[in-house]
DNA sequence: CAGGTCATATGATCCGGATCATAGAAGCCG
DNA sequence: CGGCTTCTATGATCCGGATCATATGACCTG
C-alpha cells in the first residue's frame, strides 16, 4: 500500500498546503495528475440537485487520491480540505511514464485503483440494503477492523455517505445497542458484537 | 477500449462456453484471473442478507470483467450468464507480466479501472439520492448517448439497479413522462427532453 | 392456436425513514 | 466563566416507496 508512494516521491512536483475547508480543485477544471495526500484529510464530492453535498471519497493521510483524473482532461468532482492538509501532484504525464518504465509501478497502481473498486462495489451494496440498521450494521462490519470500529469523526457525518439522515442513524445506533449488535466505545467508537440472535445480519465485505 | 483487448489475446485460456444461466464463478472461490467476455452478457452480482441479490457489475460482449480478482485470491462475487456467454480467461500471472512487459497494457488496463472507479461513483452518487423519479432520472441521463437511451433488457431489471422496487420504477417512469422529462420510444427505448421546467433535475455524470 | 410465463401497469394499504421540533451534552472561544 | 456552536438524542408527524393485489399485454412454446 505505500510501495507505489516511493515510486512516486521523484516524480513530485512540490508540496502545496491547503488550510481546513479550501478547495484543491473542483469539478471541470483541467486535471493536474494523481494527488499524494502527505498530511490532513481530504473529501471529494459532488454537488447534488438538491443542494446537497455527495461525498464520493475520503482519503486521509498518507494516501493518494483523484487516480482517475489521470486518464481524464478535467475532475469530476471537488475536492476539500476536511482538516489542514499537504498535498503533492504527480503530473499525469509522470504518472503514464512511470506506467511504462517503473518495473512495479503499474501492478501496484492497479491494484490501487482494484481495491477502490472493491470498496466503491461494498458502498453501492450497503447503499441497496433496505432497513436503516441494517445499513449502518454493514457500514460499521466494512470498517472493523478486530471487531473495533473508530470512526475519527463526528457520527453524524457518516449518516449521508450510507443514504441516511443523522437522526436515522442516530435510531439505528440505538437499536443496533439494543439489540445486543454494537456497544458504544466513547464518542465515535464502536465494537461489533458477533452474537446475532437475529439471522438478518450480514457482513458486506469487499465486492469484486 | 479494445486496444487492451487485443493485447490479451494471446495470453488468453482457450474460450469456455456457459449457457444462459450457469455460473462462471461463485464468492470465495481462488481467483483464475481476468475474464474476456467474448460474446453473451454476465452479470456480477452479491447475495443480500434477505435473499435479494445486490447486482455489482454487469459486462456485455465484448469487454473484459473481474479486473479485481487480479489481485486477489478470490472472486468476492458470484458471476452468472445472462445470456449464453463465451469466456476467455486471462491468468493473473500472464496478466501481472504483461503490466510490466508489454508497452501500453498497463496504461490501458489501468484507465480501464479508473473508468469503472467513475461509473461506480456515479453510481453510488444516484442511490444516495432521495426521490424515486430523481433516481431514475438520474440513471437514465448517465446512459443516454446523445439523448436517447436503450436499455436492451426489460425496464424491470433495472430496478434493484438503483434501489426500487420495480412497481416505483414504473411509476417513476410514467410521471417523468408526464412531467415531460423523457418519451418512452419502444418498450425498452427513452429519449430525454432537454426543456426542464422544474430545476429539480441533474444530471449526475460521471465522478472522479 | 391455446396455455403458460413474464413484463407492464396501476390501485390500496402500510410502514419506515424524512422532516420538523425540542433539549441536554460536549466542545470551543472570547 | 459565560455564551456560542455543534453533536447527540428522541419525540411527533407526514409522506414516499414497499408491499400486496389485480389486470392487461407481450412473448414463448408445444
Amino acid at each position: 500500500m505505500t510501495a507505489d508512494l516511493a515510486f512516486l516521491e521523484p516524480l513530485c512536483l512540490p508540496p502545496r498546503r491547503f488550510a481546513a475547508g479550501a478547495a484543491l480543485f473542483r469539478a471541470g477544471t483541467p486535471s493536474a495528475g494523481l494527488h499524494l495526500l502527505l498530511s490532513g484529510r481530504v473529501a471529494l464530492h459532488r454537488p447534488l440537485a438538491d443542494g446537497a453535498l455527495a461525498v464520493v471519497h475520503r482519503a486521509a493521510a498518507v494516501d493518494t487520491f483523484a487516480e482517475a483524473a489521470v486518464f481524464s482532461d478535467a475532475y469530476h468532482c471537488d475536492a476539500v480540505a476536511d482538516r489542514a492538509a499537504v498535498v503533492r501532484i504527480v503530473p499525469r504525464a509522470a504518472v503514464h511514464k512511470a506506467l511504462q518504465t517503473i518495473p512495479g509501478f503499474a501492478a501496484a497502481f492497479s491494484a490501487r485503483l482494484a481495491g477502490q473498486v472493491q470498496d466503491l462495489r461494498a458502498r453501492a451494496e450497503i447503499l441497496s440494503m433496505r432497513g436503516a440498521a441494517e445499513r449502518t450494521a454493514a457500514f460499521l462490519a466494512l470498517l472493523a477492523r478486530g471487531g473495533e470500529v473508530e470512526l475519527g469523526r463526528p457520527v453524524k457525518h457518516v449518516a449521508p455517505e450510507i443514504g441516511l439522515t443523522h437522526e436515522a442513524l442516530y435510531r439505528a445506533l440505538a437499536e443496533l445497542v439494543r439489540r445486543g449488535r454494537i456497544e458504544r466505545r466513547g464518542r465515535t467508537g464502536f465494537r461489533l458484537l458477533p452474537g446475532d440472535p437475529d439471522p438478518a445480519a450480514a457482513s458486506p465485505g469487499r465486492a469484486g
